[in-house]
Formats: C-alpha cells, structure tokens, sequence
RNA sequence: GCUGGUGUGGCGGAAUAGGUAGACGCAAGGGACUUAAAAUCCCUCGGUGCUUACACACCGUGUCGGUUCGAGUCCGACCACCAGCACCA
C-alpha cells in the first residue's frame, strides 16, 4: 500500500473527532484510567517539541489502555494567565486577551495536527471566567480557613517584572519569568500558608508512585530540620534574643552571637550602640549585595561587633560578644544565631577573623586547623559530659533547657509562606475588600466570578502598584458585611493558582454549580499518571499537592493526594546538543516535521530518539529512519500473502506482544520500537505474512503512529463503516507458549571467556547441554589436555567450564 | 560544599534478578537497479593482530582496586559531566 500522510492524517483526525473516539464517560462500567500531562502556556511561538515529547508517553499509555478496555480520561487545556502574554500586549499595544485566545486557538490546531487522542469536549483555560470564578472561590475558601495572611517582610521582587515573587518563582536569585536577579525588599504581601501543610507535603509522598529523584528534591526544599529555640538575655536588658539551633548541647561552647543585618533587635537598642555609624554602614552595603554575591562569598566572612550590647550564654552565664553579619539570614530560623565556632565552619571562620574564643565541647578532629563537626564525646560541658551519642546529649539539653525556661523544642522549614499577590494585570482578581470598619471580608459567592475589567491602559505601575488600581469603578465599593464603602484588592494571584487545581476541573469541566461535582470526582480521582517537566517539581507540584490536600482536608475532594504517579520526560537538545533557544538558532518546529514527514513519524521519532527520561539532540537524519520504518510498514499489505501462519514468525510475534506491552508500561518507549522494527525485518526476511499477523502488527503499533495504522487497518477491509476504529479495537494478548524459544542459543566459556555457541533445544537435560558444549569445536580445543575443575551450567543462561591445565 | 543522577562504537542508544557487550536506528563504506540522481534493496561496520578466506587470538563499557566460575551490572576509592539546593545555624 503507498500512503500520502498529508491527505490520511487529516482524514482520521477528523473522523476520530466526528465519531467521539476519545470522549470519557462518566461512571462508565469499565475500569477507569486518567492520564493526565501538564497543560501548556499558550505562548505566541507556539509549540515546541519539547511539548510532543512531554504529551506522547501519556498519548501512548491511554491509546494502549482504550484498547485493553478502560474508560480513559485524558483531557487537555490551557494555562491561559500569565505574564508573556501581557508582557508581549504591551509591547504590541494590543490586549492579552485578544493575544491568548488567539494563541489557544492555534495550540489547539497543532495539537489536532499531531494526532493526540484528547478528549476535546472536557477544554478548560484558566483565563475564562468560568474556570477562574472557581480559582477565586478556592481561595476564599483558603482565606475562610485562615491560610491567607498579610505581613510586611523582605520579599523577592523582579524590579524588571515589576512584581512580588515567591521563594519558588526566584531560585537561584533569579525571576523565573525574565531571568533577570531578583532583589530583597521590605513588602506589604498576601502569603499562603503552605509552610503549615510542610509535614502533610512530606508525608504525602509515602503514598504515591514518584521516582526518587522527585521526592527526594521536594524533601529537600521543604528543608524540614528538628532542634530548639533558645533565649539569650541581652546583658543589663529584660530582652530575649531567641536563636535556633539543630545542636543544643554544644551551647556550652557558644563563645559569641550573630543577628542578622536586618535584625530589628538593633534598632531598638540603638541608643545603647556605641558604633552605630559602622553597623548602619554594614547594613547598607549588605542590602546593596544581590541574593547571589551574598551566598558567593562563603569563605570570607564579613561582620561588625556591636559596641554597647552584650548577650549571655544562658547555660553558663557568661556574657558574650554580639555581632551582625550578613552570613546570618532573617529568612531562616529567627535571623539570629548563637555561634559555635569549634563545631560549626562558619563560626569558625567569622572567630578566626575576629579573635574570638574557640571552646571545643565534642572531643575529636583537630580545631586548630578547622570546626569538628564529626560525633564524639561531650567535653567542657557540664553535666553534658560523658555523652558520646549525639541524639542522647541533645534529649539531654532539651529536657533541660524546658525545665529552666530557656527554650524548647522545635521545627523548622527551609520552605517559606507562598506569596501570592501580583501586582499585575493578567490574573485572576484576588476576591478581596478592605472595609475600613469591617477589615478584610470576602467577596460573597454568589458574586463570584470576580471578572476582571476589561482595560486599556494596563501597564504597571512604577511605585508597585497592579494596574486595577488605576480603575476607581473597579476599586470603589460596598464592603458585603456593613454596606459601607470599601476598596477592592488590587493585585492579581500568580501563574500558579489556575494550575493548582485544574486536574479536578476536567473530571467536571462544565459544572456552574461546584468546581466539580463530588461523585464525578469520587470516579475519576486520583489522577493514575501525570506527567511533566522536572522544573515544576518545587512549583506547580508542590503548589498543586499542597491546594489538593487542602480541599481534602475541608471535605471537598476525596484522595489526599492529586496524583497516584509522576513521570518526567528528558529535554529535547538541539542537533548541536545545546538547549533549544531562537538566539542558538537551534529550535525544531514540530509542525515542520508534521509538513516534512507526518505526524505518525514525529511521534514515532519522538518516542524512539533514546531513554524517555534522558536528554536527547535532535537529528534530522534519525527521524527520515522512523519515516523509512512508516513506510516499511505500509508496504506489509503488499507481502500479507501468506495463508498458514509460520511457527517461527508466530513465535517472534508473541514475544514482540509480550516486549511491547511491557515496555509501554515501563516507559521504555524507544525499545517498544525498536522490538517492532526488529519484527518487521523478520518479516520481509520471510517473504510473507498472514494477515493476522499484520493486524497484531499495527495494533501494537496504533498507538505510536496511529494514523497510518488506522488507513492500513481500513485497507484491509477491517472498517468498512468508516468508524469501526484500530485504536478502539482490542489489544493483542500474547500466549507466554507460543513466545517460548523452541531453540535456544546458549554461549559457552571456558575460564570465563566465551569460546563458542551452542543450539539446544529449551527443554534440554543438564547432561545433553554440557556434552554439547564439550564437542564444539573451538571449546573442545581449548579443553584437550587440561582438567575439568567446575562445569557452571545456568539454563538458558550460560555454560562455562573452570579448567585447569 | 550537600542531594540526586549519568559515564558503553563515529552518533542516539540496547543489554529483567551478575551469564554470548554493542539490539534497534543514524552516519559511513561497498554493491544492485537507473542514462543519471533520488528512492528502494543487498552486504560490511568497536579496536588491534593474523589470515586467500571461513575462522581465530588479544584488548575493550570513565580510572584504580576488590568479590565471583563469570562484572557494563555488585562492593570500595577516585575522576569527569548533568540537574537541583546552597553561609539553612
């Protein structure tokens, strides 16, 4: 059969659509499945490979699963607010609306281009009212259960971006949107208080399928850590400098204390400072350092002693020495720490620069030369002596410092409070009023969507100010309590609150009622597979897992976990093995290779290009190899001639089934293929083929390349009413019998060194095997005249022979 | 520095639980068909040696050691690269 992909792809694209192939139905009798993959950003370039690759494994596993009888759920849609696309109205003085329906739309026709079986009636983008009028009401229900908070802090801020940002969408110091570095400033901000649902984050993740490298990244940004608080008196004050410490029981050894640059502990001594000049000096220059120089300089510590102030240690009485230094984060425990410099290096190098005692309480290590922070015997301190296991020595200190009152127990998080304000215009409204006699109240449900107004002027303000301000009809209202005036919130929420719950949106997308109907959700929830990108392990997932659990926690939905599974896909390099970018000139357009070659072989090129996790370079050249595979299978009409099925050909298709079904399950998608192309060349080797080998054939392979299966399959006369589908036929099953080797071929070693090969029958005896290896003539060569010490025979493995001359 | 991962031909990559290293594909070389090219088909394809040839021998999975009849796979030490975190007290 010759095929034309330019006129059989559209054919089937559309009859599939026609017929509500991929439709899921609702509490369907067959088992459920919900594929999910990660919604894209519908930016104005368009799709990238990158998004074919991410979209294929979940595309091949629901294929494979409507084929072996389940009621597949695998939606698509469209994470439709964000910044680019105001950024890029501005810069075209256009409106982001306008800009992201038109980039849905064209999305939409890439992803029909490229065959993938979604159910399109179940779309959702979060920029429509209808779908964000639920976000809003997520929220209020957060806000309702006092998760939202304001309070003025240093917060990120991208003075490029114009906007507050959280600690996720700045790692690295650098603003995920434009890359460029994100300062520190003292902000007024709403947070989420994902910090209280740190230890359901982490123990969610002992209830779902994630690879480790996922769960292991989340346990390390969440940074729980266990230790105490501890109080130090300031020296001739009723003040309580309270520090944190995962080592309690060396505080026989604090000689000095640190607080932070920004430590409002200073200010309110200030009169008591003697060198205020210096330390008001040192604050300036260390809030002139970028998050990153600050991090950089790690050997180098910089500091200034307060002159004026002294703390005492509370355990031994003494007074010590204070200093600011900006190697001490206000972000992190209270901004002020209690130095020990033999066992901490930090402290060490801050006392070695500035002469300050170096009391060694764990024996061990040489403190001369560095701080020892290895376990050992609990020295110079007390009634610690003696302890040599460090659990035991900190329950010791713990239990006295709370019978003292000096301190307790407690926790820490490297993971901060979420903030969630925006100080832009393309984002959901945050359903805010301040009254000024009631506070802040919720916008009334049934108000619910809060729209957003539709603007012209929607720059940002240069003081920090979201766009809406400058609206007053959109400002100025009835506070819902009193009837009073009162003001609406301006800032808008940020990229991630629309995401943060949208899976459970495409179990019920078209609900006016609910975010979606409870016994729609008790089917389809969990989400059994959802794959994406590593880069949202500390965002979107995080982000998402924390909303899910919340809405569990008040009863809403019914798993405590979103998602089952996690899977990831490696990056697509370019042909030169960089990172895909328009300035390296390196970017493949998918939609050229659907014009070029097809989709069938984009996707089969995709999938087959090396490990699905790993990052692979693009090659023009491997992909007209998946166009000649295509071909090649097309040209199986052409030899099905066959009338008896031939046993070896029976026997390489049932261990192919076998191979196949498998891998798919594993992810291992490149050596499904290659087990097919293996096949195929067994096939044309033996000339002919039955036509149920050709069908068993191109099911296994539908749901890679399904086009060209589907026009092979109509050929063959198995769709005579147009709309008798392959991909919705039944998936081959394999006879674990018929896939066995009748003949197997087994290496023989001699001394560990393979000498030779033999053919036995699979069921041969222990005896035959070995004699039969013994009289091949090159093993028997190297056994002339030498003794048999071991003769090592695996079935179906190996046979070796240990000699000795 | 810490956490996780990777290291195999010219290239992308195969190799359940230790058992014939290099499947499958690409590139390359040779041949067939063709006036020619493209397309297609057939053959060769880790290195070295030896051979008319079939064969065969030695070396070979980042480096060095170990365990084992047998190591790409397990253990120990190291090196390189990738990703994430990073003065986190």
């Amino acid at each position: 059969m010759k095929y034309d992909f330019t006129t059989v792809e559209p054919k089937w694209q559309k009859a599939w659509e026609e017929n509500d192939a991929f439709k899921a139905v609702d509490f369907s009798e067959k088992p459920k499945w919900y594929g999910l993959v990660e919604f894209p950003y519908p930016s104005g370039a368009g799709m990238h490979v990158g998004h074919i690759k991410a979209y294929s494994s979940i595309e091949v596993i629901s294929r494979k699963k409507r084929m072996q009888g389940y009621n597949v759920l695998f939606p698509i849609g469209f994470d439709s607010f964000g910044l680019p696309a105001e950024n890029y109205a501005i810069k075209t003085n256009t409106h982001p609306h306008d800009i992201t329906e038109k980039n849905i739309a064209h999305f939409s026709d890439q992803l029909r281009k490229v065959g993938f079986s979604f159910d399109w009636s179940r779309v959702i983008a979060t920029s429509h009212k209808d779908y964000y009028k639920w976000t809003q009401w997520i929220f209020e229900k957060l806000f309702e259960h006092g998760l939202v908070f304001r309070s003025k802090t240093l917060v990120n801020y991208c003075p490029h971006c114009k906007v507050v940002l959280s600690n996720e969408d700045s790692q690295g110091g650098k603003c995920d949107i434009c890359h460029s570095e994100v300062v520190q400033l003292p902000k007024d901000v709403w947070f989420l208080r994902i910090t209280d649902y740190a230890d359901k984050l982490l123990d969610g993740l002992n209830h779902v399928d994630y690879p480790d490298s996922i769960k292991q990244q989340e346990i390390a940004w969440i940074g729980k850590s266990t230790g105490a608080f501890v109080n130090f008196r300031l020296a001739g004050t009723d003040e309580k400098l309270e520090i944190y410490t995962t080592r309690c029981d060396t505080l026989y050894g604090v000689t000095f204390m640190v607080v932070a640059p920004e430590h409002p502990v200073l200010d309110k001594y200030k009169d008591r400072i003697r060198n205020w000049d210096a330390v008001e000096q040192y604050r300036k220059e260390s809030a002139k350092k970028t998050e990153f120089e600050r991090t950089q300089l790690v050997k180098d510590k910089t500091g200034v002693k307060i002159d004026g102030l002294m703390a005492v240690n509370p355990i031994t009485g003494k007074e010590i020495p204070l200093f600011i230094a900006d190697y001490v984060m206000m972000g992190y425990g209270t901004g002020a720490i209690m130095a020990v410099p033999a066992h901490d290096q930090r402290d060490y190098d801050f006392a070695k620069k500035f002469g300050m005692d170096i009391v060694q309480v764990i024996k061990g290590g040489d403190i001369s030369k560095e701080a020892y922070t290895g376990d050992g015997e609990m020295i110079n301190s007390g009634f610690l002596n003696g302890y040599t296991n460090k659990k035991d020595s900190i329950k010791a200190m713990l239990k006295h410092i709370e019978k003292e009152g000096i301190g307790h127990k407690g926790v820490q998080y490297k993971m901060k409070d979420w903030a969630f304000n925006r100080q832009r215009y393309w984002g959901e409204p945050i359903p805010l009023i301040h009254c000024p006699k009631c506070g802040t109240v919720t916008v009334p449900e049934e108000e619910l969507p809060l729209e957003l107004p539709p603007v012209k002027n929607f720059e940002p303000g240069t003081d920090g100010q979201s766009p809406l301000a400058k609206i007053d009809s959109f400002v100025n209202c009835t506070c819902p309590k009193c009837g009073g005036p009162a003001k609406r919130e301006t800032d808008t929420m940020p990229q991630w609150a629309g995401s943060s719950w949208y899976f459970l949106r495409f179990c019920d997308p078209h609900n006016d009622k609910a975010f979606a109907d409870r016994k729609k959700l008790e089917y389809w929830m969990p989400v059994d597979q959802y794959n994406g990108g590593m880069e949202h392990v500390t965002r979107h997932l995080l982000y998402s897992r924390f909303w899910h659990r919340f809405l569990y926690d008040i009863g809403e939905v019914n798993t405590p976990e979103p998602y089952a599974k996690r899977t990831y896909q490696g990056m697509i390099l370019g042909a030169d093995g960089e990172k895909m970018s328009k300035s390296k000139g390196n970017v493949i357009d998918p939609l050229d290779i659907v014009k070029l070659y097809g989709a069938d072989t984009l996707r089969t090129y995709v999938m087959f290009m090396g490990d699905y996790q790993s990052a692979a370079p693009w090659s023009d050249e491997a992909v007209r190899g998946c166009k000649r595979f295509l071909d090649r299978v097309a040209g199986l009409t052409d030899i099905m001639t066959a009338e008896k099925e031939d046993p070896k050909l029976e026997n390489s298709l049932h261990k192919t089934i076998r191979k196949v079904t498998e891998d798919i399950d594993n992810m291992k998608f490149n050596t499904a293929i290659a087990a097919m192309m293996s096949l195929i060349n067994e096939f044309y080797k033996a000339g002919s083929i039955t036509k149920d080998d050709l069908i068993t054939f191109i099911k296994l392979l539908s749901p890679f390349a399904p086009h060209i299966t589907e026009e092979i399959w109509q050929y063959i006369g198995m769709n005579p009413d147009g709309k008798t589908f392959i991909t919705l036929s039944s998936w081959p099953e394999y006879s674990e019998e018929k896939a066995k080797d009748s003949v197997i071929e087994l290496g023989v070693q001699v001394n560990g060194k393979v000498r030779g090969t033999v053919q036995l029958a699979a069921d041969v005896s222990k005896e035959d095997a070995l004699a039969a290896a013994k009289a091949e003539p090159n093993v028997s060569k190297f056994l002339e005249g030498a003794t048999i010490v071991k003769e090592v025979y695996v079935p179906g493995r190996i046979i070796n022979f240990v000699i000795r001359k």
